[in-house]
DNA sequence: GACATGTTAGGTCGTTTGTCCTAATTTTAC
DNA sequence: GTAAAATTAGGACAAACGACCTAACATGTC
């Protein structure tokens, strides 16, 4: 039950591989090293390097896709929920100044090669984007939750990127300091808003 | 005075290469057929691809220089020039949907490859960085200037890396109409402190 | 005309890339 | 235990890569 395959370690290693040093930069020869096999059994599992990438976004997919029906398990209130995502980046802050956010940067270097994966790996934002506004919807954002979510996204984009570029910690958390401090305004905006119309003037 | 030589030419179309196809994906070949040169005239020019990143980082840091002094002189007042550089969003929101951000694509690559132009390239941030920083300084924002200055430039960074994901123009409008909303409470913030500052309790 | 310098064309080198094949080995099924 | 299937090893292949060299051409100087 809990004995992995050939096939997963090279999808670990390859996953590994391509977020530190980008998916074109890896090499079979490095992924093969890296699970100390022949290249032969390498080619018996997986035909061609888009093979191997499509099963890494996979991986991805589910990894995400677990980690948010833990926040959503874990979570007493949507902003609580919110809030996990936002301290992703304190979490993963040490790898996100040496290698950068792995769902954006993926993203970007797809998108500049023109790669046919483009497609599944955005998947990734969507999931996080789709899950976002469900949290903005319970909160009571409305229609702006489609909105706040992208914002959100964007705004933890944007940090991981500076992050990456200036590796600067304290820059990290200033920035998670900031988007706490947004959220709270959504909420009291939200509340507001109830309000409101509860209460027509 | 205005001619253009081959060397120019070279540098000009391997940086539009480096940003459509990113750096690495761009080989000798594809700079010499958009140049139509031969490779030998190119190897004349430049020993080794690191020499041409290089030379393409040099025109790209002089490119930004020569704009950001041209805010400086246009903009009548500092929120007037930080405008300037939340609507660049804008003015490049096509390209920016096909390609990103041609800063924060080539700073991501170049970490990822762990390339030794890399400090070169974050210059280009730095560029940025600087010239903010002395614009919310004129805006009276202190100490926090700088925050202020990275604050912004990840909030655009943030917004290109989506805008590029999602390929969305309406996103890119929304980012930067809050970042001008962001930008006038700051000023506010900042008039507050100066009142505080001439009138003290 | 002779010469030095700057520029271009085309070809070659060794390496690495992704892809593919065959043979050997291990595991599974009956 | 034996046949079938799954897995592994290692080598071969063409193509593309960056790097490098030499010969030819252009330009300007004296």
């Amino acid at each position: 039950m809990n004995e992995k395959t050939t096939r997963d370690h090279i999808v670990e290693a390859a996953d590994q591989l391509f977020y530190q040093q980008g998916y074109e930069h890896t090499s079979f020869k490095d992924i093969a090293d890296a699970v100390q096999i022949s290249r032969g059994n390498f080619y018996y599992h997986f035909k061609t390097k888009d093979d191997i990438l499509d099963a890494v976004i996979v991986l991805r997919l589910a990894r995400t896709t677990g980690m948010l029906d833990r926040w959503e398990a874990e979570g007493d209130s949507p902003e609580d929920r919110i809030c996990s995502f936002i301290h992703i980046l304190i979490m993963n802050q040490a790898k996100i100044i040496l290698y950068g956010c792995p769902v954006g940067t993926l993203s970007g270097e797809l998108a500049k090669l023109n790669h046919s994966a483009r497609g599944e790996a955005n998947q990734l934002f969507s999931l996080f984007k789709n899950w976002l506004q469900k949290q903005f919807i319970l909160m009571g954002c409305g229609e702006k939750s489609e909105d706040c979510a992208l914002h959100l996204l964007a705004r933890s984009q944007g940090a991981a990127t500076l992050a990456n570029a200036f590796q600067d910690e304290a820059f990290i958390k200033r920035e998670v300091r900031m988007m706490m401090d947004w959220l709270l305004s959504c909420k009291k905006g939200a509340q507001q808003v109830s309000r409101d119309v509860t209460q027509p003037h």
